[in-house]
DNA sequence: CGGTCACATGACTCCTTAGTCACATTATAT
DNA sequence: ATATAATGTGACTAAGGAGTCATGTGACCG
C-alpha cells in the first residue's frame, strides 16, 4: 500500500510517477528494475518516493494491482457476461487483447507477473493472482459444462492452463510478430498499438474461438 | 563460448560447476542470478570461473544451449518422425514434459528463456531460439495440412504460438499444480518428478491432443 | 634440478542498487 | 506573523554485483 503522502499527490504529478515508473517494469524484469532510475525519469529526489512508497516491493505491487484492476474492468466493460460460453469467450479474449495494444505498458506488467519466475519476493504474490485468474476460468468452463456447451469429459483445471497460457501473451505476441513490431518497440513507443485494426483483432480472435471449438483435425 | 580451460577440466568438476549453475539459473531471473553464489556453493574461486568463460552472459548461453540440446535430443528420441500429425504431436508433447520433469532445472532454464522479456542483453539470442521452435511447428503444421490432416484454414503460425504457449511450461506447470507441488520445492528436490507415473502423463498429453484434435464444443 | 605452462586463488576495484536521514522548503492554521 | 505540520531533497550508507589481477600451486618436460 502506497502512503497517504503518495494519494494527496497533485494529480499531474502522481500519474507521471506512475507512467514512468511502469514504465520501468514494463520493460525490466523486477529484479532489474531501477528506482534510481525511475526516479531520475519521474524528475522528483529518491527520498520522496520512499514518502510514497514503503520500499520497492510496494510500489510494484502497487503498479501491478492498478495494471490487473484496468484490465479486468477494460474487460468486463466489454462483455455480456449472460452471452453462451463461447461467445463470451471470445469477448474475453478479443477485450483482452485490444487492452494490450491500447495499454501497452500496464498489459506488460500483468503478462510479466503471470511468467516470472524466481522473483522469490513476489512468488506467493503472483501465485495468489494466477491463482485467481485460473479458478475465473474454471468457474467459467464448469458452468458451461452444466449447460452442456461444452463437453463433459474436459478436465476444466487443465483447460483453464490452456487458456490462460493462450491469454497471458501469446496471442498478443503473435499480433505483433504479425506485424514485424518487436517488444521493445512496443513499449516505448505507445501508439504503435492504434496499427492493429479492429478487424485484425476480430479475425485473429476469431481463429481462436474456431479452435477452441472444434479443433484441429480435418473433417471430411 | 566457454574458454578451453574449462572444456580441459577433468569430467568430475566440470559437471559440478554445470549443475550449480544450472541451479541458480534455473531459479532466479538472468539478472538476479549470482556468480558469486555460484562459486561459493560450487567450491571454487571468483577467479577460476573466468578461466572458464569469458563473462556472465557467456556461461549462461553455454547452459541454455546445454539445456535446449539435450531437451531436442530427448525429444527426438522418443518419437517416431513418421507417424502421423496427432501422434507425432503426442509424442512430442509426452516426451516434452516428460524430459522437464525428469530434469527440472534444464527444464527450467529452456522454460524461463521462452518467456523472460527485459533482459536486454539476451533479446536477440531469446529470439532466435523462440523463432526456431515457432519454425518448427509451422513446419510441422503445414505439412499436415498438405497431407490433409487438419484443417486447410488453420493459420499455422498461429497454432505454432498456440502449441508453444502450451508446451512451453503450462502443461508442466499443471501437473505440479495438480500433486500440490511448487516450482521451488521441485527445484531444489529433483527426486519429486518421480512422483509422476507414466500413466499421469500419457492421460494429461492425451487429453490435451483430444482438446487439440476435436476442441472442447459438446457435439450433439 | 630448473623452467615453462596451465590452472587456481581471493582480495581487490569499480559500479549500481535499495534504502536512510538530517535538513530545506512549502502549506496550513492559528 | 508565527507555529506546526506536511513534503521535498540529495548526499550518504551498506550491501552486493561483475569482473580483474598479481600471486600461488602443481604438473610436465628437458
Amino acid at each position: 500500500m502506497p502512503k497517504q503522502t503518495f494519494l494527496n499527490l497533485a494529480e499531474e504529478k502522481r500519474q507521471r510517477i506512475i507512467e514512468v515508473a511502469l514504465e520501468e517494469f514494463a520493460s525490466h524484469p523486477y529484479s532489474k528494475a531501477s528506482l534510481s532510475n525511475i526516479v531520475a525519469r519521474a524528475g522528483i529526489a529518491k527520498g520522496s518516493m520512499y514518502q510514497y512508497f514503503h520500499d520497492k516491493k510496494d510500489l510494484y505491487i502497487y503498479l501491478l494491482d492498478l495494471a490487473a484492476k484496468e484490465k479486468l474492468a477494460y474487460i468486463q466493460k466489454g462483455v455480456d457476461p449472460y452471452a453462451n460460453f463461447f461467445t463470451l469467450l471470445e469477448q474475453i479474449i478479443l477485450a483482452g487483447i485490444r487492452f494490450n495494444l491500447e495499454n501497452p505498458r500496464l498489459g506488460q506488467v500483468v503478462a510479466n507477473a503471470m511468467e516470472y519466475k524466481g522473483e522469490e519476493v513476489l512468488q506467493e504474490f503472483f501465485e495468489r493472482g494466477k491463482e485467481m485468474s485460473l479458478q475465473f476460468f474454471e468457474g467459467m468452463l464448469q458452468q458451461a459444462r452444466d449447460r452442456g456447451t461444452i463437453r463433459k469429459d474436459l478436465d476444466s483445471r487443465l483447460l483453464a492452463y490452456v487458456l490462460l497460457g493462450i491469454l497471458g501473451s501469446g496471442l498478443s505476441e503473435y499480433l505483433l510478430d504479425t506485424m514485424g513490431i518487436s517488444r521493445r518497440e512496443f513499449l516505448t513507443n505507445t501508439a504503435l498499438g492504434e496499427k492493429f485494426s479492429e478487424e485484425d483483432l476480430g479475425r485473429v480472435t476469431s481463429k481462436v474461438i474456431h479452435l477452441l471449438r472444434n479443433g484441429m483435425e480435418a473433417k471430411e
